[in-house]
RNA sequence: GGGGAUGUAGCUCAAUUAGGAGAGCAUCGGUCUGUCGAACCGAAGGUCGUGGGGGCAGAACCCAUCAUCCUCGCCA
């Protein structure tokens, strides 16, 4: 078909073109028909331009004109004109002229839409996901992309400049034991044996540490097959960086330059440096969380020493058993009703916790059901840890340290939604989170397992504990945490075979297994391995927060559902039979 | 794997206690020369997610199943 190439975009004319014959190509965002006159309003990325078919302008193209419909794909030919007085569309950066049409060609035909193309649209999802190229469409979704693609390139161009190397590493890799499930591909010309798809480039990373390139990173794609959530896609991307020759400082240092380039040059916003840093129990113990929202205050504060010679039992077992009893303090709440306090009750017990207890504060007293078991020196000393005033309501939690302190720590954001807490426009709440525990224990198989990954190096003064009592061995790592979500992680590595030997034998993974699965990495670390650290962000989640969004499926051009389908192409879909053969494998 | 919410016209939703499937938008036709969410008049449009059950009668009740979203577990 024949067309001309576009003089100006949809979104590039302006006063100055008046008079400039002009062609302009794209779609038809909507059509007003007026019988005598009919606009058009033409869309591109760019933007929209209104263009108007006249009969008495051009009787040709109105005729025409008279045929098209929403999403049409036409080329346009015609004279820019001045809006007459008083019908400019100030919504538009072109809404001051308008063009006349002496052209139209109609380049495809458009079905209508299963919904309309614009800003911001109420259907559902799935919808949404069907017809995604149609979705992408929506100025919303460009916005995105493009934010997500200067993402990308200010990224580049940051460790570019830092003299960082970008190294692609495989796709196709061998599986490993630790960390989330692995996705398989079946290899053809080995029967029975798998590739892995990566869930990092971890080692392979480490492996150019080794190789001495120094300075290293990636825009990567990752893949875990593990249940998802708003912010977890079964492959995302991560800008994956490793460094030699440098400790914790040092990463941070690097991390925060990008943070500020990246928030300056995308959002216009000056970040102070260097960020705050929080250790994980001090995250833990006054947010519940280990990717604290610091937009706003709402602390918990540790109450064992308050009631640290407790007579009432629930108090006296979780100090027995070593846990911990931790209060919120929900300011001038006081007014709160039954129902409304069993509610948040309900809220607490659905995380896990035996109950909730709550206590009004009154002028010279404390009112609530477990009131009576306090003596008067603990309900002092509970008003004066806290803070309270009467008017506020105080919230408890008893139980094991980690999960009594995540319960408390969900109920602090509950609270923060229902105080509406958080401003619209309140500051970006960037921190550090350090000094993980190396291990964490799992009773279910009875075993240490890494908190962050098998490579993570203890604190220098905790390895003497490696063996002996890894329970109380601190790691050099660390999060990265920007308004209550974890967008990036790291750590110091383990360099020396010897170390990580150790590491793997409090792991309770054997020497055999670890030379089987890790052998090369462990081989690599014999022939001069330099100390290294490194992080990985995750640039979905980046993406969905520079963006303002609330779920990464609104940042990714083909997301899947939670249930891991996509539902534009249907997969995953069932394959031939022969397929199959070939690959050595049967169903079962 | 567990919990919660949802599923009715192309889209978004309604339908009281089980008793005539409806609205807005979109679509189609018509009127209309300055609209920009065009307006006005008219029309068409339904496997009530799917399968089964009880019942004179089901969109509604029961069972199963599928899909979507949120969430716990999981995500080194």
């Amino acid at each position: 078909m024949k067309f001309n190439h576009r003089t100006h975009t949809c979104g590039a004319l302006r006063e100055e073109n008046i008079g400039s014959h002009v062609v302009l190509n794209g779609w038809v965002n909507i059509r007003r028909d007026l019988g005598g006159v009919i606009f058009i309003d033409l869309r591109d990325r760019y933007g929209i331009t209104q263009v108007v078919f006249e009969p008495h302008y051009n009787l040709e193209a109105h005729e025409l004109g008279k045929k098209l419909r929403s999403e049409f794909v036409v080329s346009i030919e015609g004279n820019v004109r001045k809006r007459p007085e008083g019908t400019e569309n100030p919504l538009l950066d072109t809404g001051n002229i308008d063009v006349m049409v002496d052209k139209l060609i109609i380049l495809n035909h458009a079905d209508t839409p299963p919904f309309p193309i614009e800003e911001s649209i109420d259907v559902s999802e799935d919808t949404r996901l069907k017809y995604r190229y149609l979705d992408l469409r929506r100025p919303k979704m460009q916005r995105n992309m493009m934010l997500r693609h200067k993402l990308y390139q200010s990224t580049r161009r940051y460790f570019d400049a830092m003299d960082f190397i970008e190294i692609e590493t495989p796709v196709l890799m061998k599986s490993t034991p630790e960390g989330a499930r692995d996705f398989i591909v079946p290899s053809r010309m080995h029967k029975g044996k798998f590739y892995a798809l990566p869930q990092s480039p971890q080692q392979y990373k480490q492996l150019l540490m080794v190789s001495g390139f120094d300075r290293y990173f990636q825009i990567v794609k990752c893949f875990r097959d593990e249940d998802l959530r708003a912010d977890r896609q079964p492959e995302f991307t991560q800008i994956d960086l490793e460094m030699s020759f440098v400790d914790v400082d040092d990463v941070f240092v690097i991390m925060e330059g990008l943070m500020k380039q990246l928030f300056k040059e995308l959002k216009g916003y000056d970040v102070d440096l260097p960020l705050p840093r929080l250790s994980y129990e001090e995250a833990m113990e006054r947010y519940g969380s280990d990717k604290p929202d610091l937009r706003f205050g709402l602390e918990m504060v540790t109450l064992n020493d308050v009631f640290a010679n407790a007579e009432f039992r629930v108090f006296k077992d979780a100090l027995n058993s070593k846990g911990i009893i931790t209060g919120l303090l929900a300011k001038g709440c006081g007014d709160y009703t039954r129902n409304q306090l069993d509610v948040l009750t309900d809220f607490a017990k659905k995380q896990g916790a035996g109950g909730l207890i709550w206590m009004r504060v009154k002028e010279n007293d404390l009112e609530a059901p477990i009131a009576k078991f306090l003596s008067d020196d603990e309900k002092k000393g509970l008003i004066e840890k806290l803070n309270a005033e009467p008017g506020d309501l105080l919230f408890m939690l008893t139980g094991p340290k980690t999960k009594t302190l995540n319960i408390m720590g969900h109920l602090r954001l509950e609270m923060a939604r229902r105080l509406e807490l958080i401003k619209h426009d309140a500051k970006p709440a960037l921190l550090w989170v350090t000094d993980f525990p190396l291990f964490e224990w799992d009773e279910e198989t009875g075993r240490y397992y890494a908190m962050h990954h098998p490579f993570t190096a203890p604190r220098v003064e905790d390895e003497q504990y490696m063996e002996s009592d890894p329970g109380r061995v601190y790691a050099r790592a660390y999060d990265l945490v920007l308004d209550g979500n974890e967008i990036a992680g790291g750590s110091i590595r383990i360099h020396n075979s010897e170390l990580q030997a150790k590491m793997f034998k409090a792991l309770g993974i054997s020497d055999e297994e670890a030379a089987e699965k890790f052998g090369f990495l462990m081989n690599a670390f014999k022939f001069g391995a330099p100390p290294h650290g490194g992080m990985a962000f995750g640039l979905d989640r980046l993406s969905m927060l520079f963006s303002g969004e609330s779920s990464i499926r609104d940042v990714i051009a083909f997301p899947k559902t939670s249930s891991g389908m996509s539902l534009m192409d249907e997969s995953p879909s069932t394959v031939d039979e022969h397929q199959l053969k070939e690959l050595h494998i049967k169903l079962r």
